[in-house]
DNA sequence: GTCTATAGCAAGATAGAC
DNA sequence: GTCTATCTTGCTATAGAC
């Protein structure tokens, strides 16, 4: 992946400590709210050495926002090899990894989520072409790692679709969306009790519209 | 519903003329980037018509947020009334209604699902006790206005169910969430079809559950 | 009600000393 | 790399004249 030029500045491990602090501040402030003073401060960096590394606060902000989505997308393509590659129980593997992705994903201290919300919220004033990337890197990639793993599925006759993606639509739809709805993208606490609670009704009506 | 002092001031037709500006403003703006001198603008009034009116920043968002959802919670229980009330076919009255809330909420000229996707930015940042009441006059009655329908419709025996909110959750969630995520809650443009082919898509994948 | 200042402040971005 | 100014802009909120 090409690096700009402002990206090659400065040492690597600040760089990281910054890049990652924007990502907490414009998750939990948004972006015209969170100040670069801030994520100096959260970064343990002097203000010039943000803008040593990079050009602005929206170069800053699309960093933060692409890196974030790769590494969350990682996260979850790990998530499903773990869950989805061998199927013991398609019920209790279903579960498992959807229980897993959203804790990767709007947990505790998992800030990926929060970030989403703020990029979802700015859509209207967002640098040329971030949308789009964000979207490839993030979402779109994550439902093509579960597409995949449906494909093995329904080759086994454990899953009946006519079209994969959205069967892979309807999944996060079912067991994902309502638990980012209802804590605002990580915005609001939820308990481990509530989110297998619904992770488990999202399988369990998922399977009445795929199951065998 | 009890009004505060702020409330009474000045000409009505103003203050009514600036809430909806301001709906306008906070939702393609955010909050934050928001200005009152656009507001004003926007309203055809003077900045100082808007601070008689209305105390500061936070209180004018605050009563844009609530007669938004106020207002859309009262077109929907319209549509509930003209689509689901007597049921004809009921794949055909789920899916017009489905189809007429998705514009009304998130149509070309519908500033509803802006101002929405504003509120839900700011969940961390929001006035004491807005977030609640905010869901309270809007999602949460729409939701409880479809629940009641359900109820006459499962009475004829058109629907099964174990628990009408969770039913009602489902309906929104498989008819109405894909067009809001889709285009973050009405930032960006959907054709009719699309509108139409998710709608009907998701009133299938409901009966699938819910029919009989 | 309108218009035009203006006080006060916060924040983006830069520059100089070390 | 860090620290401490500083410039400049833009915004909230207020005030005064009409």
């Amino acid at each position: 992946m090409g690096e700009d030029t402002a990206e090659r500045r400065g040492r690597p491990d600040k760089r990281e400590a910054i890049v990652r602090a924007a990502g907490r501040v414009f998750g939990s402030e948004g972006y015209t709210r969170a100040t670069i003073d801030q994520i100096a401060r959260e970064a343990g960096v002097s203000k010039k050495t943000v803008y040593n590394h990079f050009d602005d606060k929206a170069d800053l902000f699309r960093r933060a926002a692409l890196e974030s989505a790769e590494e969350l997308s990682e996260r979850i393509t790990a998530l499903c090899d773990r869950h989805l590659r061998k199927i013991l129980d398609l019920e209790t593997d279903l579960t498992d990894f959807a229980i897993d992705r959203a804790n990767a994903v709007l947990g505790a201290y998992a800030t990926h989520g929060s970030l989403g919300r703020t990029v979802r919220a700015e859509v209207e004033h967002l640098p040329e072409g971030l949308l789009e990337a964000w979207l490839e890197a993030g979402p779109r990639r994550s439902q093509r790692d579960i597409a995949i793993h449906f494909r093995t599925m329904a080759d086994r006759g454990l899953l009946v679709y006519d079209d994969v993606a959205k069967a892979a639509a309807h999944f996060t739809l079912l067991t994902f969306t309502p638990i980012a709805e209802w804590t605002f993208f990580g915005a609001l606490p939820i308990s481990d009790e509530e989110i297998k609670s619904i992770a488990s009704e999202g399988v369990r009506m998922f399977l009445r519209l795929y199951g065998r």
